[in-house]
DNA sequence: TAGATTGTTAATCGATTAACAATC
DNA sequence: TAGATTGTTAATCGATTAACAATC
């Protein structure tokens, strides 16, 4: 609503659109960090405000890049004095759509899936995971975390009644498809991936992916290259 | 060691480099979803060969983009033909670093750490699960999967005697930056890091952060958009 | 030879960053 | 007012993609 020039180059591509500004897929991925950061800061809070000098160090970034990841917000900084903690951190929420909770499902309880249905991490950021399916008779119907285990043909019914927003995919490589087609079917139209499989999805559905071993890979990668150059004497990591 | 024009444009910039050709990082994390789409592929084998055009649909990819990252590794394609998927599967291998195996520690056995530990993903894909360690005494001591717990205060040691190349961080937020500097002075140059905050780290160490509940937020933020436009009628995923 | 498909070029697009005028 | 710091511009850099000559 403020006065910004950027209103007439609205023909630019792909990108995130809305009632609101334009956010590149770069900048929100960073919105999440800045937003972790801020909330442990506003715990210690020394001052009410920071600059971006001090939250681009604190979350390992440019400051020129802070200040432009966050004029996507709007105008909220106060020149020669930095921004404040508190306005920013709801002005980052409420662009990540954070305000409010989010029911998840989650589908494939095996190794992985247990961990995360037990993960603090997902409820302490407003996630709740809302139900817990599988396709294993022997696992449905137990009880983990508080949640029934239900079976993954009652995937529509669960997505109805729990108001799922958005499907995690914790099954072998082999189901993930099938799984992910009847959450698109169900209407759900976020999935986040652990399975290691491309699954196919129609446009409308955003999916993301989490590949352990592909992370361990890359830094493989990276491993083999330098044992050819020569070792540097170990330094102790800066604080 | 094929003739190509490159050898002289190697001043680019802060790329990968070594005795091998330069890989961009945006290409070395696509090599690694090649390498698990040809292995799954390898196993059915209608054919020996793979076009760039079928290889990228599997992948996810612009088949241009495919060809352009399979160059780095030389010239290994037939024209009129398509890529031997077995030579294929080897030089990107050869060029991640896959060939042998990577003991990996694993610091933290906590909800995450169990269920990483006991991953199968890691395991067929080559790297090996060779230390556990935490800090809780009631966990040190007791064995999972196989390993007996150590005590964070042995990690020297155990990078030592477990020729560690790849430390994999899961304790709580707190801890993770003590455990990432102990890291580095036993000597591990690359490390995974699941615990939601941001490291320090000397230059000459890789670290690859995975940050799940971001993964999340960052659906979310999308969902949140969506919900103000129209929606469309639902469609089923296409195969 | 005719058809197919690679490897590479060149154009484009998006993301990062230094620099600085605006302004608190 | 003087000092500090934002918000934005413009330059740069890297990544993606269409197009096509080379060649199997």
């Amino acid at each position: 609503m403020t006065a910004q020039g950027d209103s007439t180059e609205i023909n630019s591509s792909v990108h995130v659109r809305a009632a609101d500004r334009y956010v590149p897929e770069a900048t929100v991925a960073r919105l999440a960090t800045y937003f972790w950061v801020l909330s442990a800061m506003g715990e210690e809070a020394r001052s009410t405000t920071i600059s971006s000098e001090e939250l681009a160090a604190a979350a390992g970034v440019n400051s020129a890049m802070l200040r432009k990841d966050l004029s996507y917000l709007g105008s909220y900084g106060i020149r020669g004095v930095g921004y404040d903690i508190a306005t920013l951190t709801g002005q980052i929420a409420r662009t990540l759509g954070l305000t409010g909770h989010r029911s998840v499902a989650l589908i494939g309880v095996g190794n992985l899936g247990q961990a995360l249905a037990g993960y603090d991490g997902f409820a302490s950021r407003g996630f709740r995971i809302a139900a817990l399916l599988d396709a294993d008779p022997s696992r449905v119907g137990t009880v983990l975390r508080g949640l029934k285990i239900r079976h993954v043909d009652d995937l529509a019914d669960v997505v109805r009644d729990e108001q799922i927003a958005i499907g995690v995919i914790a099954t072998p490589a082999a189901a993930a498809q099938d799984v992910c087609d009847a959450l698109v079917c169900a209407g759900v139209t976020s999935i986040l991936n652990f399975a290691p499989t491309v699954l196919s999805v129609p446009a409308h559905v955003d999916i993301r992916k989490v590949d352990l071993a592909a992370e361990l890979q890359i830094l493989s990668f990276h491993e083999s290259r330098k044992s050819s150059e020569p070792i540097e004497p170990i330094e102790v990591a800066r604080r």
